[in-house]
DNA sequence: TCAAAAACTGACTAATCAGTCGATATAGAT
DNA sequence: ATCTATATCGACTGATTAGTCAGTTTTTGA
């Protein structure tokens, strides 16, 4: 594996326990096995490692998601594929996750970053067909997408807590009516 | 004002514009027009600030949520009053929002340091009673309150994204039936 | 009135850390 | 074989910063 996978995904472990801030680039250069000079021929600030390593993981976790919904599924199954397999996948990465958290709450983060992916836009089109089709509530489609990716960061957070949840997959069955019922019209 | 509590408005925000590690103990002493060593007196270390601005904050969304409730409200009616007066909190105070963000996903936070304080136990108590009454979904009381904490927060997001609905009561009650719908049984 | 306690000052320090640089090693192309 | 580009090294630096401390001012209460 190259240095510059091995740096990424060393300085993703460190920044999961100790914090952005409290991780030298040094300590991410020795443990990588690396000499502190090779981190910045690669990555010219320790900002330009940071963003790089964000856009890797979206980009890893989109083609993971995506791979998943098969042709001719309803609507109601691809959002659910999808939604397991970012809860799944969250689960299976936690340092991934806790980095995520942390960028997205950080001064690095803006939401024109975020919107610059295609995971997020995959999502928002898939929201706007449930609108169109007077599946989902008629809010706005980035309503539909933040509530779903929020309900997603719980759906994680309390597997992750109570752990022998997080095999049980009528549990995890509930957990995505929970999210279905909120973006959805109900039927009364 | 005491210089103590000028001390934590100016950390507040300039930690919610700069963050944590962004903003040097000097710079929040010296604009609070107090000196370096006062802020040491009051604050043995920078994470000691930190968290009793934390406990600080919680502490006064508690007492501004549950003045809002009045006696004889009905369940949805009290959750309803709690999920308006958080999100407008928020809205209000989007320093202590950013401030909170951080600080929830930084290794200063743990879930042992959430659940001590008073405005946890109270929602946790609510979401009992609504589960008890099998106006809730049948799940854990901690995950009705962990859905509703991360809907609110959703809702304050775009709130804030979006500022033209900010004063829109209507889109308002609309969010709220969408976090109502996540977590109560639905009357099919 | 005055002594003790509390609030307050700001220069100072020891440690830390992002990023540099000049040198060497390696691999690929011709 | 030689040239060029890229990979790698690690000692070094300039700047920054959390926390200290020795002393001064203000408040309090007996």
């Amino acid at each position: 594996m190259d240095k510059r996978t091995v740096l990424m995904q060393t300085a993703k472990r460190l920044f999961a326990v100790n914090g952005f801030y409290g991780t030298p680039t040094a300590r991410i250069a020795k443990e990588a096995g690396a000499s502190n000079g090779i981190l910045f021929h690669y990555f010219p600030t320790k900002e330009a490692l940071i963003k790089a390593m964000y856009f890797d993981l979206k980009d890893r976790l989109f083609i993971y998601s995506t791979s998943q919904v098969y042709k001719g599924a309803t609507l109601k199954e691809s959002i659910y594929t999808l939604w397991l397999a970012a809860v799944e996948w969250n689960l299976e990465n936690p340092d991934d996750f806790d980095f995520m958290q942390q960028f997205e709450n950080s001064p690095y983060y803006s939401i024109e970053l975020e919107k610059s992916h295609r995971y997020v836009q995959m999502s928002l089109e898939l929201a706007q067909k449930g609108i169109d089709e007077d599946i989902f509530k008629q809010v706005p489609s980035t309503l539909v997408f933040q509530t779903m990716s929020g309900l997603v960061e719980t759906a994680v957070r309390y597997l992750r807590l109570f752990k022998e949840t997080q095999e049980d997959t009528e549990f995890k069955n509930r957990l995505f009516e929970m999210a279905w019922d909120a973006i959805s019209k109900n039927k009364i």
